[in-house]
DNA sequence: TTTAATAATGTAATCGATTACACTATATTA
DNA sequence: TAATATAGTGTAATCGATTACATTATTAAA
């Protein structure tokens, strides 16, 4: 099984207690059928009875390869952004890929500790979920890893980008309050210096134009994703005159939802008596907010998988295509119903 | 600033460019104070030349150790668990350690996936936040890195720890419960086989027998952290004999007291007037959930902090001691009242 | 049986940075 | 002034695995 060996075991360890060569050794433990089976036993079994481990830094160096791939997430906390790293992990483990998390948004994140990521014997791979992550790769010539943007991107760059078709999802939402009878729809929105962000704000404005419902400036509540900004959203909405209020509200976030649903409580409005609201994103706890959150999935662990599938692809020049936009869908819960009905 | 090169450079470019040895170069990187100033301002413009990064694999090789640490968590797309992530890589951001992170609940974390992750020229040191994770860490001798768990821990192994002190923090909700007025107190437990699912149930039933309060084995509805589990909690509750209710009830997680409520709210039982539910946690929703929710706070990002820096001080055999457990606190909201209290 | 092809293994160079040790030049002390 | 300490730099060994190339053993083909 294993010892309580101090020193470290290495190649030529195994070597010398198997009788064969380092090459041997080497090719038994990264290619097996390379060497005959009787070999492979004997290497396997000094293995074992020594605990020996690789050293990565040995193999790394001589493969000028490293294994590992970075995520950049501009916030690990936030569930938005940890299932899709979760996502990444789970492929990458099944793929022996080490994943390295670094956080854009913190002070630690000098320039330079990015730059080291955009070096290719640092990692083979990053995926970047922070579309406004500041980069000017072009600066670094064909020496830089494989990047893929995931969810978010940086439209200035020119690179591989798995995301959600948040148009369509976004539709999706609107139609369904045109569908309960409302008319008079409003939205709070995403910061628009980030794309989806912006894309939530086009699929807005663009499917109520295509509905021909009356739409006002008065009626887009600009938010930044935060539950803060959703409640200030509640006022803002609470401050308008009671006939020149939407009558149904799309949130470009769960999280937004949930502020502003919570804010409108506060102020006596009822969801959805008073209210329609529908969110964005499908939180795990969405389904069991007060009311159940009438939302748009996004398969945030789906646009994970996706990403570390292109960028592995990717990395082994597989010519894998594209992936097309991931189609979100609509979840009906207890937050919308009919502007007429008074259900308590 | 930088060129488009391709080819990779290294130290012997920079030796060459510099016109001075590649022991230079390296000490003019590494160790500043030992080469003249004058060298090394030749040596850096070189670099800024050349765009060069260094290589880590090969350093590392060099150097016998790593420069990263693992961190071993159950579930990252949870934020319970990506919280205290976010604080560990903070801390590593700040001192150029990398951060990996591995999921120990997916299969592909195999055993000698696991194993592998306890050689020391893997990683220098390992971050559990996953007390159930089975490890026989007695097996390696002292080649292994160093270990922490942080949150959870693995009572069988004695391994430093960073924890919050959880009996305090539940004594904190009962006592807030009693202060009301409550008598009657029941808990939506965690699992008992996980260390803070135990030391939350030991506190509840510590704090109750103290205030002599009544508890019977039926107001223990056992769950497991989930939403789910409060949602099922809610219905146990709902079928208990009206006067045998406990009218205040202490939830081990809030992710189980949003389950609660919201099934208690499906079934026309409001909180708080019908009960008063405190939670566990604090996560970011809570103070946005309808209504908002009375529960301990968790300094999950402070508690990352913690257990990072105890890490790196034990990776460079400082002796900064064992940390206290992190003290929580209560925070005061709207889901309790006093069981008299008929406020709507 | 001889020749060619194939399989299995070994030898030694290599990846790129670090650092022990050696050396030179300058500063300090007696 | 001579002896000694110190600062700055260079040479070359080293970390541990991989792999091109060479060599030997085995099998298939003629």
């Amino acid at each position: 099984m294993s010892n309580s060996e101090n020193k470290k075991v290495t190649v030529q360890d195994i070597a010398a207690l198997a009788n064969v060569s380092v090459a041997t050794v080497s090719r038994a433990l990264s290619k097996p059928e390379k060497v005959s089976g009787t070999t492979r036993a004997i290497v396997m079994k000094a293995v074992e009875e020594t605990g020996y481990t690789i050293n990565e830094a040995a193999r790394n160096l001589r493969r000028q390869q490293t294994d590992t791939i970075v995520i950049m997430v501009p916030n690990i906390g936030n569930p938005v952004f940890s299932n899709v790293v979760e996502g990444i992990e789970n492929v990458c483990a099944a793929n022996d890929i080490s994943v390295l998390i670094a956080d854009t948004q913190k002070a630690s994140m000098s320039p330079e500790k990015a730059r080291s990521y955009f070096s290719r014997n640092r990692v083979d791979g990053i995926i970047i979920l922070d579309g406004l992550m500041p980069l000017d790769v072009t600066n670094y010539g064909t020496k830089i890893p494989t990047i893929v943007f995931a969810g978010e991107w940086n439209p200035t760059a020119d690179l591989p980008t798995v995301c959600i078709d948040d148009e369509l999802g976004i539709s999706l939402a609107v139609k369904h309050l045109f569908g309960l009878g409302h008319r008079k729809l409003g939205q709070v929105s995403g910061p628009l210096s980030n794309t989806p962000g912006k894309a939530r704000f086009d699929g807005f404005n663009q499917t109520v134009n295509k509905l021909e419902c009356g739409f006002g400036q008065q009626w887009l509540f600009e938010g930044d994703f935060s539950l803060e900004s959703g409640a200030a959203a509640a006022q803002a909405w609470y401050e308008l005159p009671k006939q020149e209020r939407p009558t149904g509200v799309v949130c470009a976030a769960d999280a937004m939802a949930f502020g502003f649903i919570s804010g409108l409580d506060k102020l006596g409005i009822k969801v959805p008596r008073d209210v329609s609201v529908v969110g964005y994103d499908d939180l795990q706890v969405s389904q069991y907010f007060v009311p159940a959150l009438t939302t748009v999935h996004q398969p945030r662990r789906a646009l994970g998988i996706l990403a570390a599938h292109t960028l592995l692809a990717l990395i082994k020049k597989q010519d894998s295509g594209l992936p097309k936009p991931i189609e979100p869908w609509l979840v009906v819960r207890d937050s919308t119903a009919s502007p007429m009905s008074k259900n308590s």
